[in-house]
DNA sequence: GTCTATATAATGATAGAC
DNA sequence: GTCTATCATTATATAGAC
């Protein structure tokens, strides 16, 4: 995944990606996306269009990346682990510093992905007499787990680590399991996420 | 508090609040600022020299605003409370708006809310072995609690209802005690939330 | 596919009249 | 304090050469 090996549109995109991720989308330019890619203005405009086409591109491929992602996490059966989103955090810097800023900013994309959390985080939470309807829970619980995110700057500074890096990852995802209910988390999962964490620290995650 | 009743100069920096929170920084300009107070560019540039020095000034409102409300949760001894910041939010949805794409964007202001909601956190975290320190759950925690409001139109257009006013808040509010692991809560706190917004909602609030 | 102009528009900031 | 020019810069987007 060198930049070298990469097409130059991608690499166009790939820069978009960083740059819409590092300044927003108002305070990006084609100019210096064209930059970061090294190539002319000139080519990101004849690959893109325009700079809308080209923010639409990077929602695009977001937001099919992050479908990838849940997808696989679906499989395992471990949507619902605070572990896994820690995961995806350090599986692509650059796409989730893209993602932070769009859903502050709020894109299509950035939107479908909340959406898409939303509906899959109610599927694991049950009804339950005094508490608030499971809908209304999945969507609080969305927004706060996504919030490491969102605000990851704040949090790696608080930190001390990049939250977006396997050290920053895992150990929020380790501390969200003491900040959440544990009737949000399937039976087991703390332990069992915990173990997972604690390999995934010595080197065997991804 | 109707405009009318404002000096320009404060007509202008509601005016920036407004469109700093709505637009982002880079995507605020001094005319629109200018044409949504009522005046001339030139008069924004008068009273606050630059744009940088525009944001400033809105930086350092929000500060002093959320520290005034912060200190008037302390006297009540509820900072702690989801409720509380249920309560913030609806207190002054243009000020939530520029402190939730602040937090986002990155400004001295909003990091300053941040680190000074984490140390008021940490006070009411004990440590507890098996779990993480309590400082690390004090980031997480807050990151999560501001999760909602960072991503604020998300939730909104999820919930239906705007999350910056009262029906939106307290929805999130009581939410949020069924999300959070009871730990974090003082004792007795959820049923005394419960109350609490009970009342809120009756419009005994603010 | 990739580049170099260039047209056109918008923006931040200044100067000076009232 | 408030406004109307105006300047210099920078941006998007287009056209056309290679």
């Amino acid at each position: 995944m060198r930049s070298e090996d990469l097409t130059a549109r991608a690499r166009i995109r790939d820069a978009a990606l960083a740059e819409f991720g590092a300044r927003g989308v108002s305070g990006t330019t084609i100019r210096g996306v064209a930059q970061r890619a090294g190539v002319s203005p000139g080519l990101v405009q004849h690959h893109f269009g325009t700079k809308d086409g080209l923010r639409a591109a990077c929602d695009a491929h977001v937001l099919e990346y992050i479908r990838a992602e849940t997808r696989s996490g679906l499989d395992e059966g471990n949507i619902g682990e605070p572990a896994f989103i820690a995961e995806v955090y350090a599986s692509s810097p650059p796409v989730m510093r893209y993602l932070a800023r769009a859903l502050a900013d709020g894109s299509p994309g950035a939107a479908a992905v909340f959406d898409e959390l939303v509906d899959l985080t109610e599927r694991y939470l049950v009804d339950s007499p005094g508490l608030s309807d499971a809908r209304t829970r999945a969507i609080v619980y969305t927004s706060m787990r996504l919030g490491a995110l969102v605000l990851h700057g704040h949090v790696s500074r608080q930190l001390g680590v990049d939250l977006l890096g396997p050290e920053g990852a895992s150990r929020v995802g380790l501390a969200t399991l003491d900040v959440v209910a544990p009737e949000l988390l399937p039976d087991g999962l703390a332990a069992r996420v915990r173990d997972a964490l604690a390999r995934y620290e010595q080197g065997e995650g991804r």
